[in-house]
Parts: C-alpha cells; structure tokens; sequence
DNA sequence: GTCTATATCGAGATAGAC
DNA sequence: GTCTATCTCGATATAGAC
C-alpha cells in the first residue's frame, strides 16, 4: 500500500461521499465517480473489489468525519449546555445543504432501508455516534433519567427537520423549528426557569 | 378506454406502489412490477408512456388516497381533538410497515430530492393534504394562531419518528415517541389543563 | 389490449497491456 | 498503479404479430 495509491483511495471515497449525498447511492456510477476523481471507470477495482466495498468506505469516513467534529466541538466548547445548543445549530449551519439534499445520515439510511438494507446496520452507526455523544452531554449536566430516550429525541426530531425542509425546500421552517427545539432543550431537558 | 384496460391500468398502479414504497422507485423494475400483476413488460407501454409517468400515476393515487382516508376519519370521528389523537396515533397503527420501509411520503420525497427533482413538487402535495387537513382541525378548535406552522411541526415530527424507527427498525422508540407526541398535543396546542 | 421479440443503452465488473 | 478494451447483465423502451 503506497502513499499514492492510498491518496487516491481517499480521494475516491471523499467524491463518493459527496455524490451519494446529493445523488443518492443507486443513482451514483462509476462514470460518476470516475468523473469527478479524474481517473478511469478500471482503476476503481484495484483499490475496491466491488461497489458495495466504495459504500461501506463512505460510511466509515462518515463515522470517523462526525467523531472528529464531535471531538472538536469537545475542545471548542467546554460547557455541555453549550456543545447541545451548537448540536441544534448544525441544521442552521448546514441549511442550504439540507434544503437541497437533506441529512445526509437520515436520507442514506432512508435509501439503504430499501435498496441494500444489510449495509442498513452500518449506516445507523452515524446515528449512534452523536447519540452516544449527547448521552455524554446530558450526564456531564447531570441528567441521567431518560438519557438514552432524550438523546433518541433530539436525533428524530433534527430528522423531521431536514426532511420536511428538503421535501418543501424550505428554510424558513428549518429556522423556526431550530428555535422551537432550543427552547424545547431549555424547558424540557434544562429546565432553566425552573432549577 | 374501455374498462378492463382501465382494471389493468389500476392494478399496475396499486403494484406500482407498494413497491415503490418497499423497493424505492428507482430500484423497482418493470419486471418487478410485471412480475407482481402477471403481465409481460411490452404491456406497460400501451397503458404508460414512461416509467415517470407510473410514478406520476402514483402519486396521483396516494394523494386521492389520502384524502379519502382523511374523509373517512372525518366521518368516523366528530370531535376534532380525537382526529388530532388519530393523527399522531397512525405510525403506531403502521408501526411494523414503518419499521421495515419508513414513512411512504417521507421516504418518497427523499429519494425525489436526489434522483428525479422535477418530481419532487409533485410528491411534496402528499404533505402538503395532511397539513391541510391538520390546519382545518386546529381551526375547529379555535385555535388560530400559527396554525400552519403547528401544522407542519406535527408532520416533521412524525417524519423523525418513522426515519429513526426504520433506521434502528425500532418500534419501542415509535411507541415511547407517539406517546410524547400526544403529551405535547395537550399540553402545547390544547392546553387542556389550563383552560 | 396483450403478447413476443428486439433495439439500445448504461451499469458493474474483469482481463490484460503498459 | 493506472490505463484501454471488453464482457455480461438488466434496465427502459419500441416494433409489430396476434
């Protein structure tokens, strides 16, 4: 394995990632692919036996893309209040995207669900990586009641976000319920008037 | 247009789209489809044009079915709050069809974002009667302040549930989450114990 | 109206030259 | 390691017999 085989290799599982985000799995070839890279349709099959192997390297970049930016938002923010109010940012952050293409965990376990549902258990992954992190942001405050259930809810409810903005390409209902989910954070989980 | 080719048309919709709920469109084949109705693949040409033009037809028959089903609840239910209640309750009443394929509209629409855009506006009508017909309860109820961005806070968080459910194909979580759902119903929309 | 046969295309994948 | 050439398959779609 030589450094410039592996460069390549990155370079093809990071244009992979980028059209299987706005184009979908299926609907993303080779030719795609290659044409983005710069390279031939051929040369894939040295560096991945098959198309499915390109899938499961895109969802392992994703799961060690989103530990990387959970671990800078650890160093970036030392209050855990804060890294669960920069969490419901990132829809607001990411809008555009979002209302062009949606999540791009929540669509790619919505397609594999149906079109290749054995990889389904890999791509759900990307899902506990950040449930586990909001896990830990909760117990650092000293929530340890319903954790697990409150963690699971702020995921779903980020879910509907992006789908409802992408299905109506609308930002302006992301923005609202951005709000809506913040003060959901505060009343509910914080209780801040309340403490 | 006689009638049995009309029969046949229906059918081929009705196949049409239970797979393309279970399979996703663009992974539903001719032959899928011809398979399930019993007919050759040539046929579909004298009865639709394109493949586009099935997944049109589909559309048109989720909305019309919609809107017989909302009807059907409107005569079955005369109070608007228990339409509201039968609202939130329907994932639990399609909770192993959830788990397994998602959300039919949701799931659509997100598969329209990627692959087939200029269909996308069509699909999103599917949204677009539940919000509708949500936004005719709350008014019935004398509720009218904001009502179509309840309207449509209820249906993305409907739309998170089915995405985490069918990407964990965890039907706890749809349970523990319909059940908050309705809490926030009364407790938000209704306020019952406070008027 | 429904069929069989076929055209055309693009997909994933392989073989082997360089 | 990367390329070109090619194989094989299944997809949408068409033509024309019945």
């Amino acid at each position: 394995m030589g450094s410039k085989g592996e460069a390549l290799r990155q370079r093809i599982v990071v244009a992979a990632d980028n059209l299987f985000y706005q184009q979908g799995y299926e609907n993303t070839s080779f030719s795609d692919i290659a044409d983005v890279v710069g390279i031939s349709r051929g040369n894939f099959y040295y560096h991945f036996k098959s198309k499915d192997e390109i899938l499961n390297a895109v969802i392992d970049a994703r799961i060690a893309g989103i530990e990387m930016m959970l671990d800078e938002w650890d160093k970036k923010l030392k209050d855990p209040r804060q890294r669960l109010y920069y969490y419901i940012d990132m829809p607001l952050r990411n809008q555009e995207e979002i209302r062009l293409h949606g999540c791009p965990t929540g669509s790619l376990c919505t397609e594999l669900a149906k079109a290749n549902r054995a990889m389904l258990d890999d791509a759900n992954k990307m899902f506990t990586v950040f449930h586990d992190w909001l896990v830990v942001q909760l117990n650092l405050l000293g929530i340890n009641k319903n954790v697990k259930k409150i963690a699971m809810h702020f995921i779903a409810r980020v879910q509907g976000i992006a789908i409802v903005t992408n299905a109506f390409e609308d930002k302006d209902f992301l923005q609202q319920e951005v709000k809506q989910l913040k003060k959901w954070l505060d009343d509910e989980v914080l209780k801040s008037g309340h403490s």
